[in-house]
RNA sequence: CGGGGUGUAGCUCAGCUUGGUAGAGCGCUGCGUUUGGGACGCAGAGGCCCACGGUUCGAAUCCGUGCACCCCGACCA
């Protein structure tokens, strides 16, 4: 391709909006362009990118027995409220009526559709297993979209759906997803590591995000120091530090004027955030009916820990959370900022964090304003009903690990995959069931995983860039080879040769782009380090003159000087062997 | 949805406090000179100053109401 014929305006400045590196080279390196918050234009060289990643993405699904199809982004919303996610997914759900009064929904995903799909047509185990994969965009209503291609509102995403006869099966079918998605990650330069999660609106169990760690990232990953135990902290399990046991004393009244806050309550009382116990209020909503009363909902962490909504959420079984109102609280006789389990009304339910069992004398509110109790036990001053002492704390750095003797830290990261072992939820709903070899009805287990696309992106270049711009990974560059012709405007001999050049690269199946441009050879380098193709081989009368020309990879600091007559085996060499390790 | 910030040329920004009808740098067009790391000169094009109301003889500027975009949080695959 040559420049001058080509789509690539380059930026000197990164337009005001974009803050991470990432979005920042992509805009200036002419590879995307915003439209509105979270929807952006892929210009030539961005989509380029793209495609070379699904193209990866596509070889790996189709090597580890994926099959793929196309399914509808637009949707009958009846399929969304049979399967109940209608609700789930709440706004985030596009909704759309159609000229019939119809109601439709852009698809945010597609288990519904492929579900109903494997339902109305296999009927025998022998279809089984079966993994059916797409590339497709889908369609989420984000609150707010973020990160340049991070977090958006119509994406790409790969999607893959495995049906098994039984759990052996969702076994294999899953470790090959679970193969496959390392070798993706891998070829397209993005380092990620598996971390244990939450499965959230999708449903299933045993789900694992791959992440891209990166302090530009919107979740916080736990690890530890010396296993390789590593979780998202919405899911994050750890080892309470045993709080010293002592013998129970006698339970007194304190009083604590003005004292609302565990920092207020420790500074006034000489006491360690961990020798209290903190209440928070919520009310518990039914997320299918909105016109179900909600529950008032009382939760006991140790003062110095953080309550962790999702695991709560789990525990009540998907039902909704919100904050308890200031009246709500006054109607069960609950007295803000000194909340107390003890003496609680008893339609409100009370649930503790696992710490608070085998902590003793702790100091809790005494539901009295201003005063609170000194000595309070779990077991003598107050108990949760059977199944409700959890773990609905967040993991934090300094905790100790759920699974050895080490110590868990935090880093941020970027969710680049999912996957999830879903089991029988949706094949239950849409009847994706076939014959087993006894003639029994058997209903498919299922599996689903998905990769954003657009964080592929995004995170190659996080992952893959210095000061002066982007230096892709040879297997998503959006071009092998950067061809840079200085001065062809004065000398037509010189110009005839790069033009040759650029023939002989093609031909020999290198991908260039060819900078014909009538520009200073300044501008020239500076864009070719912007763009960031892996090779770059530069023309010149100087270089004709000792016939030889330049090449210099993007990630080496100085340039070396191939024959002319060698350059094009040179290059074709030098690119396989950046490709090797990528395929 | 809560909190904070920003809207002036394609991009980065000044002008707004103290109202008088629009500027710089980069980019873009033409001509000439240059040519190995973002050259120089000359001549140009380009703006409903986010929108709508209000105050005023007069509003980019003051007041009000919206909208958009960005960041933090909530939510989220």
């Amino acid at each position: 391709m040559k420049m001058s014929r080509y789509f690539l305006h380059t930026l000197r400045e990164a337009p005001a909006e974009a803050e991470t590196a990432s979005h920042q080279l992509l805009l200036r390196a002419a590879c995307i362009d915003q439209l509105m918050a979270g929807s952006y234009t892929y210009q030539p060289l961005g989509w380029r990118v793209k495609r070379k990643v699904e193209e990866i993405v596509r070889e790996e699904m189709d090597r580890a027995g994926g099959i793929e199809i196309h399914m509808p982004a637009l949707q009958p919303l009846d399929i969304w409220e049979q399967s109940g996610r209608a609700d789930a997914l709440g706004e985030t759900l596009f909704r759309l009526t159609d000229q019939r009064d119809r109601s439709l929904a852009l698809g945010a995903t597609h288990e519904e559709v492929v579900t109903k799909l494997v339902a109305d047509h296999a009927r025998s185990y022998r279809d089984l297993p079966l993994t059916l994969y797409q590339i497709q965009t889908k369609f989420r209503d984000e609150a707010r979209p973020r990160g340049g291609l991070v977090r958006v509102r119509e994406f790409t995403m790969k999607d893959a759906y495995s049906f098994d006869l039984d759990e052996a099966g969702l076994d294999v079918s899953y470790d090959a997803m679970f193969e496959a998605y390392k070798r993706i990650f891998a070829r397209c330069g993005v380092p990620v590591i598996p971390v244990e999660a939450d499965s959230g609106a999708i449903g299933g169990k045993d789900s694992r995000e791959f992440m891209f760690v990166t302090e530009i990232g919107e979740d916080t990953i736990v690890r530890c120091d010396t296993c390789d135990y590593a979780a998202n902290t919405e899911k994050a399990e750890f080892r309470r530090v045993p709080s010293p046991e002592a013998a129970a004393a006698d339970r007194e009244e304190v009083s604590t004027p003005d004292t609302k806050t565990i920092e207020a309550l420790t500074a006034l009382l000489g006491v360690t955030a961990a020798q209290t116990a903190k209440a928070v209020l919520y009310m518990s909503t039914d997320p299918h009916d909105e016109s179900a009363p909600a529950l008032p909902l009382f939760v006991v962490v140790r003062g110095d820990m953080q309550v962790n909504e999702i695991k709560i959420r789990n525990h009540l079984h998907g039902r909704g959370l919100r904050a308890m109102t200031e009246s709500e609280a006054e109607r069960y006789g609950i007295v803000a900022g000194y909340a107390s389990p003890i003496g609680i009304d008893a339609s409100v339910r009370v649930i503790a964090d696992v710490a608070i069992e085998h902590a003793s004398n702790l100091v809790a509110g005494a539901n009295k304003a201003g005063t609170h109790f000194r000595n309070v036990n779990y077991g003598r001053d107050w108990r949760v009903q059977d199944g409700d002492i959890i773990d609905c704390a967040n993991a934090e750095a300094g905790y100790g690990c759920p699974r050895c003797d080490g110590t868990l830290g935090t880093v941020r990261g970027i969710e680049m995959g999912h996957v999830f072992r879903l089991g029988r939820i949706y094949s239950e709903v849409f009847g994706a069931r076939v014959l087993d070899e006894a003639g029994e009805q058997r209903t498919a287990v299922m599996g689903c995983y998905g990769i954003g696309v657009e964080r592929i992106v995004s995170a190659s270049v996080e992952a893959n860039h210095d000061e002066k711009g982007i230096m892709w990974p040879a297997s998503v560059a959006p071009f092998d080879v950067h061809l840079v012709g200085l001065g062809l405007g004065r000398d037509a001999d010189l110009a005839a040769d790069a033009d040759a050049l650029y023939a002989e690269l093609t031909a020999a199946g290198l991908q260039v782009l060819f900078d014909d441009r009538d520009d200073s050879p300044g501008v020239k380098f500076n864009d070719a380090d912007l763009i960031g193709l892996p090779l770059r081989v530069t023309v010149s009368s100087r270089n004709q003159k000792a016939g030889v020309v330049e090449v210099q990879a993007r990630s080496a600091s100085e340039a070396t000087q191939i024959a002319r007559a060698e350059v094009v085996a040179h290059l074709r060499d030098t690119h396989a062997a950046m490709l090797a390790p990528l395929r």
